[in-house]
DNA sequence: AGCACGCCGACT
DNA sequence: GTCGGCGTGCTC
């Protein structure tokens, strides 16, 4: 009788053994419909083998092994495995995570559960028959309102869905379940190559079949989407796939339609979260088939199948979008590198202000540096400047030199965009006489003051409260706005220039479907005159009217504890300056600051990323931090705070005998100690040597999962960004 | 993570 | 008496 071995949705670090009658060795990473505990998973065949590993007796027998989707080949497989490892998390969870949701569960077809009250239920909710109050509520509601939906269901706390199941148990509910139905023009030629895009993609094509990392570092605007192009031209020649990652598309169709445009045909395919489950699962399949030549997608797209990977291109690849902050905490940037080398196929990191940790390798030789130092058709770097508000008092958030930069240009019939890192009206209500603020009650964040909607909005949890009348801790009706968010700056731009056309992009205006398309038509279209809105406005777009980039706010990151933060800036205010003068008008960046001599800034006015990246690095070296030192993080939360500690403490003690050449720190505070009520704290090891730091790993974890003392959720962080 | 089982307080 | 609260332990 066979067995097999099954990856299953659980924080559990192992695999399930089943017997199978048909189970064969071609089986491997097809999915299976398992019994587990109580209820039914689906899981993925992991191996075939002749005996169970646990006591036969345990072993139940395996439902049905689903056939509608081809096997995971072996080498994604083995990436899930080597992920697995190396972030020590449960494989289970790694090898379902990378599956399409829709292929999670048995059925193809996208079926949305929803929960309707019986006959039964409203006679009984008539009669009053239900004695329980969350249960007579939970009727009342499905009369009410109607059925509840997958989402609303999601979303109920688990009381009531305990309440609802056994309504559903008892005839008074009952499940429905809806179906839903699932939902090209000639080449454009590519331009003249300028002589450093064609050396790069001549030395690419000397070793273009073999693994080796390229780190293009190109200035903004210095072409590097050419050069990903042309590279990718040969391979797609070739009949082979190529895999490009960018960063969280947001708001940039863009790329997709150059791409289309220059391999009309070529079938492109994306992978990333706004598609809806059916059209994802359809590209993933069509990757997987190998039809899909060109896969372009976020993150996630990293575990695609790819059976005829010729290049990996990771776009922007200092972005931190990069890392998934959920779950399976990995880098899809450091992921691609470890499938290219298995595959061996060359991949490019393109950027224009790479990553200390690239630039590192880089510079020890284990990357090939290209660079794009000019950009093409004679076109110049904006200008930088700094606008000093040291000896200011600034009234709305904008200083009086940069409103009068900004009135210049409109007057000129020329466009301004203006960042300003944070939305709403402004981040914090304050008391004057005695301090308060409002605060998120489930979150240590306070929430932050929104105008269009009025109402106090947490940004991290999305908690929305009504704007008090005066404070709760002294009656003082005198609450103050502190601070600036998109709306009071356009505010404030509004009534110094009443005559502008305005136009605020955040997540606030975007939040549909269509409402981005058409703010772009009205940009191009030149009937917007100042652009006032978040980072969502610094990826990718190239608007050509656009002459004046002004950034508020960038201070924050100056001195923050995130010894990432600098570099971060830094990326974030030359990729905003990239913003400005695209088309044939000269740009001007004006940088609003109160610490003008800051030598981060000095390296921005000079566009100098070299000078600021050994800056960093020599403080990192003489600091002792990434990337001269390894780290993992064990982050662990709960509903009480000592629960977490007392969790981390004991972690520490475990660590202490197997602790050689690694050093363990003390329990702390998570950054965002409290989040959607959760208590959070972590606990930091690092060591100099990788091979030390995963040997302890594996050795700690190994140890975690055995004490089944203190009951919190643990994850472990390998290679965190945010400490 | 779910989900059962099991043992305690407060309602009909 | 049951309902429902939550702590413990298991899932091949």
């Amino acid at each position: 009788m066979p067995y097999i071995k099954v990856a299953l949705d659980v924080p559990l670090p192992k695999v399930f053994d089943y017997s199978c009658a048909e189970a064969a060795p071609h089986h491997v990473g097809l999915r299976v419909r398992v019994p587990f505990g109580a209820k039914q998973a689906v899981g993925v065949i992991m191996a075939v083998t002749d005996a169970p590993t646990i006591d036969p007796s345990k072993v139940r027998p395996a439902r049905e092994i689903l056939s509608d989707l081809a096997p995971l080949p072996e080498d994604l497989l083995e990436l899930l495995r080597f992920v697995s490892d190396y972030y020590h998390h449960p494989i289970g969870e790694v090898v379902l995570a990378a599956l399409p949701t829709r292929y999670r569960s048995g059925t193809t077809r996208r079926t949305v559960a929803t929960v309707a009250i019986s006959s039964d239920g409203s006679a009984a909710l008539r009669a009053g028959l239900d004695r329980s109050p969350v249960a007579a509520a939970m009727l009342a509601m499905l009369e009410s309102r109607g059925p509840l939906g997958e989402r609303e269901l999601a979303e109920l706390p688990p009381a009531q869905r305990r309440a609802l199941r056994r309504l559903v148990a008892r005839g008074f509910a009952r499940l429905v379940a809806h179906t839903a139905s699932p939902v090209a023009a000639p080449a454009s030629m590519p331009p003249t190559l300028t002589a450093e895009q064609s050396a790069f993609v001549a030395g690419f094509s000397e070793s273009a079949d073999r693994f080796r990392t390229w780190l293009l570092h190109g200035i903004t605007g210095s072409g590097k989407t050419e050069v990903y192009l042309a590279v990718m031209a040969r391979v797609v020649a070739a009949s082979r796939q190529v895999l490009l990652l960018v960063p969280e598309i947001g708001l940039t169709p863009q790329l997709e339609a150059t791409l289309r445009a220059r391999f009309p045909a070529c079938p492109l395919v994306t992978l990333h979260s706004s598609l809806a489950a059916s059209q994802r699962a359809d590209n993933w399949a069509a990757a997987q088939r190998g039809a899909a030549r060109i896969v372009v997608g976020t993150r996630s797209a990293v575990f695609a199948p790819l059976p005829r990977l010729g290049l990996i291109v990771v776009d922007e690849e200092h972005d931190v979008s990069y890392k998934q902050n959920e779950g399976v905490r990995y880098s899809a940037r450091d992921l691609a590198i470890w499938r290219a080398r298995q595959r061996d196929v060359p991949i490019i990191l393109g950027s224009a202000t790479p990553s200390l940790e690239s630039y590192a390798a880089a510079s020890g030789g284990r990357y090939t540096l290209a660079r794009l130092t000019q950009r093409p058709n004679a076109a110049t770097l904006p200008t930088v400047k700094l606008v000093s508000t040291a000896a200011l008092r600034i009234e709305g958030g904008v200083a009086p030199a940069m409103l009068a930069a900004i009135e210049d240009r409109v007057a000129r019939r020329e466009q301004v965009l203006v960042f300003i890192n944070r939305r709403g009206y402004a981040p914090v209500l304050l008391c004057y006489a005695c301090g308060w603020a409002p605060v998120c009650p489930r979150c240590a964040a306070h929430t932050v003051l929104h105008r269009t909607r009025t109402l106090m909005l947490c940004h991290h949890c999305g908690r929305e409260e009504a704007v008090p009348a005066s404070c709760t801790q002294c009656g003082n009706a005198d609450l103050q706005p502190v601070g600036f968010g998109t709306q009071r700056i356009e505010a404030t731009i509004r009534s110094a220039l009443p005559a502008a056309r305005l136009l605020r992009v955040d997540r606030d205006t975007t939040r549909t479907r269509e409402a981005w398309p058409r703010m772009r038509q009205a940009i191009v279209q030149r009937e917007v005159d100042v652009l006032v809105g978040t980072q969502l406005l610094s990826k990718g777009h190239d608007f050509e009217g656009v002459s004046l980039v002004c950034v508020l706010n960038a201070d924050r990151s100056l001195y923050s504890t995130d010894f990432r933060a600098s570099e971060q800036l830094f990326a974030q205010l030359l990729q905003v300056s990239g913003r400005a003068g695209r088309g044939a008008l000269p740009g001007e960046v004006l940088i609003q600051t109160a610490f003008a001599s800051h030598p981060l800034y000095a390296a921005v006015c000079a566009h100098d990323y070299d000078a600021f990246a050994r800056m960093l690095f020599e403080e990192r070296r003489l600091a002792g931090l990434p990337p001269f030192v390894y780290q993992a993080l064990l982050r662990a939360e709960a509903p009480r705070s000592h629960r977490a500690l007392d969790f981390l403490a004991h972690a520490a003690g475990l660590a202490a005998p197997l602790a050689a050449g690694v050093s363990v720190y003390d329990p702390a505070p998570a950054a965002m100690p409290r989040l959607q009520g959760r208590e959070r704290a972590q606990l930091l090891v690092q060591s100099q040597s990788r091979t030390a730091l995963h040997r302890f790993l594996d050795r700690w974890c190994l140890a975690l999962w055995d004490a089944k003392t203190t009951r919190a959720r643990w994850v472990l962080d390998v290679d965190p960004l945010e400490i």
